[in-house]
RNA sequence: GGGAGUUUAGCUCAGUUGGUUUAGAGCAUCUGCCUUACAAGCAGAGGGUCGGCGGUUCGACCCCGUCAACUCCCACCA
């Protein structure tokens, strides 16, 4: 079969997924190995893949397959999440683009389209991650709101709410004003946004005669100003709640105010009386030093309010639009409110002055609307009940985590942790199970039949259940021990064998969201951790350093990148400029790298299929070689004249050191430079120095052990490359030779013990050719003008076993050795031997003599600091024994090649 | 405001308890090559006073202090 010219991944990697998900490799089930598992970060159902995701699943499949390499039995769970909020959101516009509202449904009908809407478009981003190639095992795919792990959810809420863990309670909450839902803490981001601050002058209540036409010159801000003494100014960023004001707050200790204590001030506009009260919250020096007090929409007013007995008015309705409570602009939209408000405080004489000012606001995470702070009655988990066992396990280093910085963040977020408000008001998602009957009275069960069985005494009908869900990540926290069934059938053979998990890979943001909660709650319900370890990706940022998103449209579509590069190229430009524990980069450079690699690998393989029909074993008949061809045939009994055991024993020896490399990298989760371990070996070692050194001359035979140690050395190259780049190993693993099963299982063979001393020989022989090149460059002698090699050295056996490579790889006629430099050569020294290329073309001695002089120079200096550590007392004194012995190596070293190098340069003049 | 991290070649990063040299790799750059697997390639080369200053030490990219710049997390002073 002719290969073609460069490798196209885009006709193999389909069918080797297929393959594989035919012969059942990525399917797991409980046997008698020890297991590996991973549980795969659910994306939401509404996901499409994007760069994160990329990263995230490429380094679980790498650790899943390398793992199936190793004989472990790997298991790595995919799923998705149902994402309340943002699917609802989905579902919601695609309603809204049929001019279906939501409203205009009831909940059965709504949840029938969210269905619907799932099963159409649920899988996309599993479908997506097939492209990847990654191995999941799909027969285990779990949903979020598969029936078993619903219900599974469900009875935990009811087993913390009966522990009394689970309360409901009127606090302040994040209120998302386009989803009409509240959130969690960690749901809102906190951006800078630049405001305006805008001072309002309040009246004072029974003041007499100053009226507020009071012509504002001046000094309107001093407030002992005459202009002043009957009014009060307060500094806020959000003048439309004026109408939802308590109190006037000020500092007992300002003076300023002092005359104020006791008083009514007047709410402008509204002309509502409200007391002007004292508290040391307020700072003095900020603003005015007088804060409105609006307890139902601000988190510090509310508590402030709570502390003095003040009134909370809410102005809002859930929609964000002011409410029959503001009394004014009631369906105004906030900010439209603001505006209005603002014009009619200027008009009424009321506004004093804006200043251009800056401060973080809160947005939500899934709707990046600003979020508002509001009174509301939500369900709350008692965190610190669950908290202990979680934060110890991961102090005392049970779960341990990769890069171990992320430890500080989660003990402080654990140590100061507060209530969780878990519900929800959307309806797509676990339906909280808590009736109301006629008076209000709360009863948890899971089910109305359970409940009419349990109490039927005290039931007063009808009752009424909740209309709220549970926050996503009260299901999501279950994910590593109910995809196993882990709580519904507690005990089972699965759970048994693949519970704990061992590794879970995912991003720091979600540390608090999802991975102290799914700690929590292993221990809570299984009694047991999660996982072993956590490794924290970084964040996947674009050239310019800006992290990928979609609002900043710099994400590359994923898909396209492997139609146009390839799975492998894909994942390996993903790796490859991953450090552990860092940010990743992503420059689309790194694919054109990955690509290329794919073709060298290719082009490798293109050489060594070559030699298939030129195989011939020294002494034998070429008609009993069953693989012989006519071509050789022709080619009776060549002999060999290299001996290419030097470079079948040092790759041997390389490979396994790199086995051993990559071992301990891995162990440490350092997958990027495990990669570019690998791709050193195959590029530089294999491909440049290995293949070239047994390459046969053109129509040449190729000896046997050359071909079958080339093909296992190649062989095996790619089972430890197969974890990072798996369609193009298993490629090129069937294309070597005729062989049963697929790399994607075969098991890999341990590291060997490697020969020091071959692989010193190994990096002399390298240095060696490369400076000679590099002398034949200068010199202009072209490559293919032969030179003859003249070596002076004073150890001759340090070049047995080489001098048939070095001669082939710097294209020398022959290699002499000599005693006495000859006449009419170029020149070089390395290490302590000296080299003489005598050719036909005339020498360019001053560049030579340049280069040694240069060498001469740094040799000397390098002397010289050598001398100076060994002529200092205390360093000899005080240094260790191996280190002093060292320096003075270097220091004989030194000296023996200055010496050799002034040789040169006399033997130059 | 509190905490953590980063700063090494033009770019992205290694540099494992202080002594293997006067610091390495990939990409990019430059030079020479269409050499019979590969020009998406081959053979070479150049490029860094390790953010600044100070200290500890016989010896510092590495340890300590300090300053500077950048990044992230936490914390609702309106």
């Amino acid at each position: 079969m002719e290969l073609s010219k460069n490798y196209i991944p885009n006709e193999v990697e389909a069918n080797w997924y297929q393959h594989w998900i035919d012969k059942g490799y990525f399917n797991s089930l409980p046997d008698g190995r020890e297991p590996y598992t991973i549980v795969m970060p659910p994306p939401n159902v509404t996901g499409v893949l994007h760069m994160g995701h990329a990263l995230n699943n490429t380094i679980q499949d790498i650790l899943i397959r390398r793992a199936r390499l190793h004989g472990k039995n790997a298991c790595w769970v995919p799923g998705t999440d149902h994402a309340s909020i943002a699917t609802e959101a989905k579902v919601v516009a695609m309603l809204r683009e049929r001019g279906i509202s939501k409203s205009s449904l009831t909940r059965e009908e709504f949840l029938a389209y969210a269905w619907e809407w799932k099963e159409k478009y649920g899988g996309i981003i599993l479908q997506q991650l097939k492209k990847l190639g990654c191995s999941l095992d799909w027969n285990r795919t779990t949903f979020t709101m598969d029936d078993d792990y619903y219900q599974s959810v469900i009875k935990i809420f009811i087993g913390l709410y009966k522990k009394g863990s689970i309360y409901r309670g009127k606090r302040m909450i994040n209120w998302d004003v386009k989803a009409k839902t509240a959130l969690s803490d960690e749901e809102v981001i906190r951006k800078e946004t630049r405001q305006k601050l805008y001072y309002i002058r309040y009246a004072v209540a029974n003041a007499g005669a100053t009226s507020i036409e009071t012509s504002f010159q001046a000094n309107v801000l001093d407030t002992l100003h005459p202009a002043n003494r009957d009014a009060i100014i307060i500094a806020t960023v959000r003048p439309e709640t004026i109408m939802g004001d308590s109190a006037v707050c000020v500092h007992p200790g300002d003076e300023r105010y002092k005359h104020l204590h006791g008083r009514e001030v007047i709410v402008p506009l509204i002309n509502r009386r409200i007391p002007v009260i004292t508290d040391e919250y307020v700072t003095m020096d900020f603003g005015t030093g007088a804060l409105k007090i609006t307890p139902a929409h601000d988190l510090n007013d509310n508590q402030i309010g709570q502390k003095h007995q003040l009134e909370v008015i809410d102005i809002l309705n859930d929609d964000g639009t002011l409410s029959e409570a503001a009394q004014i602009f009631v369906g105004e939209e906030i900010f439209e409110a603001r505006k209005k408000i603002v014009q009619r405080l200027e008009a009424e004489n009321f506004l004093i002055k804006v200043e251009d000012y800056t401060s973080e606001v809160g947005y939500s995470e899934r709707t990046d609307t600003v979020v508002e702070p509001r009174l509301s009655m939500q369900w709350w988990l008692k965190m610190r009940d669950i908290s202990g066992p979680a934060l110890e396990a991961v102090v005392k280093e049970d779960i341990r985590f990769y890069p171990p910085k992320f430890k500080n963040t989660y003990r402080h977020w654990m140590e100061n942790i507060r209530d969780w408000c878990i519900s929800r008001q959307l309806w797509w998602g676990h339906r909280i199970p808590a009736w109301y009957d006629e008076d209000g009275k709360v009863y948890v069960a899971k089910s109305l039949e359970d409940l009419h069985e349990e109490q039927p005494e005290t039931l007063k009908l009808p009752l009424r259940q909740d209309d709220d869900c549970l926050d996503t990540w009260f299901s999501a926290w279950l994910w590593p021990f109910q995809v196993f069934k882990g709580f519904s059938e507690p005990g089972n053979a699965e759970v048994k064998y693949y519970y704990p998990t061992n590794t879970l890979v995912t991003a720091p943001e979600i540390i608090y969201f999802w991975v102290a909660r799914m700690i929590m709650a292993g221990y809570a319900n299984l009694g047991q951790k999660p996982f072993r370890e956590v490794y924290f990706t970084g964040i996947v940022r674009d050239k310019a350093g800006r992290k990928m998103s979609k609002q900043l449209g710099n994400s590359p579509d994923l898909l396209a990148l492997i139609d146009q590069y390839g799975a492998d190229a894909v994942r390996f430009s993903v790796m490859v400029s991953s450090p552990a524990g860092n940010d990743l980069m992503f420059d689309e450079s790194a694919l054109e790298q990955g690509r290329n690699f794919n073709n060298k690998l290719w082009n490798a393989l293109k050489l060594v299929r070559s030699w298939q029909s030129r195989i011939q074993t020294p002494g034998l008949q070429v008609e009993n070689d069953p693989k012989r061809t006519s071509l050789d045939s022709t080619s009776g009994n060549h002999s060999f004249p290299v001996n290419h055991q030097f470079a079948i024993t040092w790759f041997n020896s390389r490979l396994n050191q790199v086995k051993s490399e990559v071992e301990e990298l891995m162990k440490q989760f350092r997958l990027s430079e495990a990669l570019k371990t690998i791709y050193s070996l195959i590029w530089d070692d294999f491909c440049s120095w290995y293949l070239e050194w047994v390459k046969p001359g053109l129509e040449q035979p190729v000896e046997e052990t050359v071909y079958s140690n080339t093909l296992k050395f190649y062989e095996e190259t790619m089972q430890l490359l197969h974890p990072f780049m798996p369609f193009i190993t298993e490629e090129i693993y069937h294309l070597l030779k005729e062989q049963p099963g697929d790399i994607c299982v075969k098991q890999a063979i341990a590291a060997q013990p490697l020969l020091p001393e071959v692989l010193a020989k190994g990096e002399l022989l390298k240095k060696l050719i490369s400076t000679l090149r590099d002398a034949r460059n200068k010199n202009q002698v072209k490559p293919k003008d032969p030179i003859v090699l003249h070596i002076q050295t004073t150890n001759e056996s340090a070049y047995a076993g080489i001098e048939n490579i070095l001669s082939k790889q710097v294209n020398a006629a022959s290699i002499n050795f000599v005693k006495e430099p000859p006449s009419n050569t170029i020149i070089v020294a390395i290490e302590k031997d000296k080299f003489y290329l005598a050719t036909e073309k005339h020498r360019d001695s001053a560049t030579l003599k340049n280069d040694l002089v240069k060498d001469l120079v740094y040799q000397q200096n390098f002397l010289q600091s050598v001398q100076k550590k060994l002529s200092n007392e205390r360093f000899v004194q005080n240094a260790r024994p191996e280190v002093l012995e060292l320096e003075r190596k270097k220091q004989a070293d030194a000296e023996d090649r200055i010496r050799t190098i002034e040789e040169s340069l006399a033997a130059l003049n």
